[in-house]
DNA sequence: TTAACATTGTGTCTTAAATACACATTGTGT
DNA sequence: ACACAATGTGTATTTAAGACACAATGTTAA
């Protein structure tokens, strides 16, 4: 390498420390929500920082260059769950300053609905763990501001879109729907009521089956109209109530 | 300058450029929307770029290292219009591989309400320009896509947040509001049942004016309360509707 | 000055949805 | 066979939405 060569180099770190200085980290974070035991659960992991040490954060990673905001939501999930085709909703973005104690990083919060009891994810081994929404007190980063809002939107949507049968197995009786949407709105619902309304939102198709294996009398197991399963899916852009 | 002090240099640059793969640019988006002459309109500027020669665009800008997003989408209503004090709300980001020609830009989008009447904008002199939100048929960038999407939300939030008074001049009357929604909402509304669901929400106070200088009989004008103005002028996180 | 005009202001009826509330039925477990 | 725990169902009341018409008021122009 001649001096010239060197001069070259110099100049090229003069530019890209420039760049440095505007350069801004951008991360997706995946609020991944889970329903059992009759509680909404949401998806943790132990933070691997000094600064947030014995706290969990939410399942993230940086935005790559090649890829798209909702492609690295994607990837996020199948990589650290093996968990594909879920739905995923972006949510809102988060950019204080001093919200990553290592740099400046601007996150695009994602929300994520999948049934625990039907994907066995390796949990333990990756020391990922399912938490009680109710019991979280704070988490490492901004991550429980990012936690409350997305919470925030599920409550929003939750009456207006077919959104939730995500949580649930693919048939359900209509005591398990009831109990979601408890667990979900944080109050009791009045039974009868609650079935007039899901009646009249015309979501469901009564299978001819019956609940097994409960203590009790069988109730009818539901399941989610195929046309509404499209959306859930992957809601794309603007969507309108149906 | 040492053999091995050029051996470290390299290895800086061979650093450096590994973040400068990771490197995207973050912007911020502001769709500025306006009312007048019964027509719900949004502030556009001719594109810069070449490669979108005639096209109109949002304002936006870079958001800079030393400011957060919610900070650099004020700054920017700031500098392009001199408005401060107005109603600003994030939406949406946007981050497809291809939307910025000249590298890898993603995008935070927020919505603004601004009284044109009140704030005398120099626009002509700036390249800004009024446009109605029904003649728009493409612009710069993705912007067609932020403004739809935009036009959406607002339209999603305009009956249940008192969030449009912001757009309207201090006192208005009942059809000044009544037009302002049927913009916005793209429909006809009676006039009757508008005024009593306007009455049912409370948010507004009777002043004992009336209009003047309209060509017919003048109607009482009304007036945001005050304890909305707080709400309306910075949502900031989650709200519930009143 | 008067008549035509444009818009204000107001109430009832009907329908749809939300809420409050109680009892007979069915399958399980002991 | 009895206690238990849940299912499944209907009516009455209140609240909101939607359809719809007419008298009153101020301006303008003949």
């Amino acid at each position: 390498m001649t001096e010239n060569d060197l001069r070259l180099k110099t100049a090229e770190i003069e530019k890209i420390s420039h760049l440095d200085y505007f350069n801004i980290g951008i991360s997706v974070d995946c609020v991944i929500f889970g329903y059992d035991d009759k509680d909404l659960k949401v998806l943790l992991i132990k933070s691997d920082l000094e600064e947030f040490e014995g706290l969990y954060s939410l399942l993230g990673d940086l935005v790559r260059p090649d890829e798209d905001l909702d492609t690295a939501s994607y990837r996020i999930l199948k990589e650290r769950t093996g968990l594909d085709d879920v739905y995923l909703e972006q949510v809102h973005s988060f950019g204080s300053l001093d919200r990553h104690p290592s740099g400046r990083v601007i996150t695009v919060a994602y929300y994520s609905l999948v049934d625990i009891k039907n994907h066995r994810l390796r949990v333990d081994s990756n020391e990922l763990h399912w938490h009680s929404i109710q019991t979280i007190k704070n988490l490492a980063f901004d991550h429980k501001l990012i936690l409350d809002t997305c919470s925030a939107r599920l409550q929003e949507q939750v009456m207006d879109y077919p959104v939730i049968f995500n949580l649930l197995p693919e048939k359900f009786s209509l005591r398990e729907l009831q109990e979601l949407y408890e667990a979900i709105l944080g109050l009791e619902l009045d039974r009868r009521n609650f079935r007039k309304k899901i009646a009249l939102k015309d979501w469901l198709i009564d299978t001819e089956e019956m609940e097994e294996n409960v203590p009790h009398r069988p109730g009818k197991l539901h399941k989610l109209k195929s046309e509404y399963k499209k959306i859930a899916v992957s809601k794309q852009g603007v969507l309108n109530p149906v």
